[in-house]
DNA sequence: ATTGACTACTGATACGTATCAATAGATTGT
DNA sequence: ACAATCTATTGATACGTATCAGTAGTCAAT
């Protein structure tokens, strides 16, 4: 295994071997049937010999596939995400395909340069999830034949472009936490949420199980998907004198905000005020007390995305795209408990969607 | 803004403006000094109409240039590295360049692949983190003229290879945290280690602040850098007898799963056992007792790793590489407390290096 | 009026690969 | 023995760009 000083190509190979260029290329793309073994036999040792390894940009460049495709993601600080790039990364490895991971930071000029980039090549196929940007502006991606595999929360209806939708019914999740809270006699619960990204699916399963248990709804916006929001604006809440039992935050970072906040307020968790989020991440185990959240199983998320997109490149496929649903879990820890002075006999525990 | 049916070429772009191909490319490289106003006049109006991109695969095939760097960490999941990915991405984008983030699972073998690709031209630059393959086995790089910072634990005699190396003196730093340990009064203080990574170093720290206070070290072994590593080896630990009044562990992962094997046999912690970990990764902030430990600022890190890979690759230099020191600083927390019926009167707080 | 230098541009080429059309040689059928 | 078919291989080409060597045309200097 000789050090490359200068690049290895084909017909340096060829010449070795004393076949011509094209026979290389032929065997190694080919394959070794439509070649005398010999012959093969030789190019192979030459190819060892050599160290010969392709130029990828030069097979970009006469295939019009790079092999790349791009994870895109909101937020790498978050730890929600990693996971599910890991996971994506997994399966496209796997398959011969690299990863570039694009943190947009949430911001739509962010998502449209990965839409751009794509059209320029860059990108055989794009899993993630936008927050920004809708059908309308991936529709260019369809028609160059760039699939796209959208990680959502809620079923979209997809219409016939070949973006395929991987979707946890937030709503639903929503719903199901909200109804623990409501199940254990909260009626006074805030719903924490942050403009972007999955709030208004979420939001609205909070209202519909308020609404149909006549509790009134109270809603408070963050300015983002943060610990330091979810702090601040539990800060304003207690200073403003709203008096609620429970508080549910659009995600994990934001709920573990809220329970910094309380305590600096001398406030108990869950004895004075109960606190839920969502995507279960880790540091919501390890918090004190630990929260209660909605897992979605990130590496079931992010593997099951690369497979779809995978299976897409896979069969150029342009068939419209499909919506899958994937589960997610309700995760009863101790941050939630019943409110003050307001026994109840219903109880719910850890249970899975479908 | 015409949404691209098909790619579009320098030659179409050159067609409308009535001008050669190579005069477009000249516009677009050279700067419009070297053509008539007018001209470049046409020419970006014609750009600007088609909405020319250019096809980043001819140019890294004509270039040998491909405006993709590697970021090397060797696991994603642990929070630490997301947050030293992200600011090294931020670094290079301003620059032009496009990152690619490659998990190496802390394996050879992946990390190996990461050189073979550069190798091949698929990286211009690599910044990361290597815990298995050292100078011998990057050398090809330099000889290639792939620029490489490394992330290290110790300062590095480097050579004259251009390899540059952005450390954090991890000894140091493990000696000042047992020297908090030591002050504090402990003197059985157990030490977790895993394989590879910065281990050997920190344990380096850890041996001398213990021999020169004549104090015993205990050692454990973890299988990896994990969680759940930190907790499997300290129940061993306790399940042993082994009687310590403190415990640091190689990183803030496995001292988290010190605190919970720990909880679990109903230690109380500082009271009973005091625990420390390195990284101070957020979790490390808001786990019950909040964790003392060793901050070492992955932002900084990464952007300064980011720019000084990009001053390479902007002068091409292959001066050899230069060996640039980072800070660290002490995070005491309410994981740490005196041992036990061990009054001791000296006590350490925040302070910085250097 | 000739040379020389400069300006503004262009034609041709190479980067390394995949692929198509073509070719020489071997084999078969009649 | 000749065409027809098949096998193994190859020469040529194109992908889209950057860049080098050149070429008209203009202008200043002698």
């Amino acid at each position: 295994m000789p050090v490359a000083r200068r690049r290895i190509t084909q017909k340096e190979v060829a010449e070795k071997a004393g076949v011509a260029q094209a026979t290389v290329s032929l065997i190694l793309n080919g394959g070794r049937e439509k070649v005398a073994p010999e012959t093969a036999d030789r190019v192979e040792a030459a190819i060892k010999e050599l160290g010969y390894q392709p130029n990828r940009f030069a097979q970009a460049l006469r295939t019009q596939r790079s092999y790349v495709i791009a994870c895109v993601v909101p937020d790498l600080t978050n730890p929600f995400y990693p996971s599910l790039v890991v996971h994506v990364q997994k399966v496209a490895r796997a398959a011969g395909y690299e990863v570039m991971t694009i943190d947009t930071e949430g911001k739509a000029e962010a998502e449209r340069h990965v839409v751009d980039s794509a059209l320029r090549g860059r990108f055989d196929g794009i899993v993630g999830i936008f927050f920004n940007i809708g059908a309308r502006e991936l529709s260019p991606l369809g028609k160059a034949g760039v699939p796209v595999v959208r990680i959502e929360v809620s079923r979209k209806v997809g219409g016939a472009l070949p973006i395929d939708d991987l979707f946890i019914d937030n709503e639903a999740a929503a719903r199901k936490l909200t109804q623990h809270l409501l199940d254990l006699g909260h009626r006074r619960i805030a719903m924490i949420a942050a403009p972007g990204g999955p709030q208004r699916v979420r939001l609205r399963g909070y209202l519909a199980a308020m609404e149909a248990t006549g509790a009134d709804p109270v809603v408070l916006e963050a300015s983002q998907f943060t610990l330091e929001a979810g702090r601040d604006v539990t800060d304003r809440l207690i200073e403003g004198g709203n008096p609620v039992t429970a508080i549910m935050a659009a995600n994990d970072l934001m709920a573990i905000g809220v329970m910094q906040s309380l305590s600096s307020h001398g406030l108990s968790i869950p004895d004075d005020i109960s606190v839920a989020g969502f995507d279960d991440i880790m540091a919501s185990a390890l918090v004190t007390p630990a929260l209660t959240t909605v897992a979605q199983f990130q590496d079931r998320l992010g593997a099951r995305a690369a497979e779809l997109l995978l299976a897409r490149l896979a069969n150029g496929g342009s068939d419209p795209g499909q919506a899958e649903e994937m589960t997610f879990e309700l995760v009863v820890r101790a941050s939630v408990g019943r409110p003050k002075a307001m026994p109840v006999t219903k109880s719910s525990s850890r249970e899975e969607t479908q």
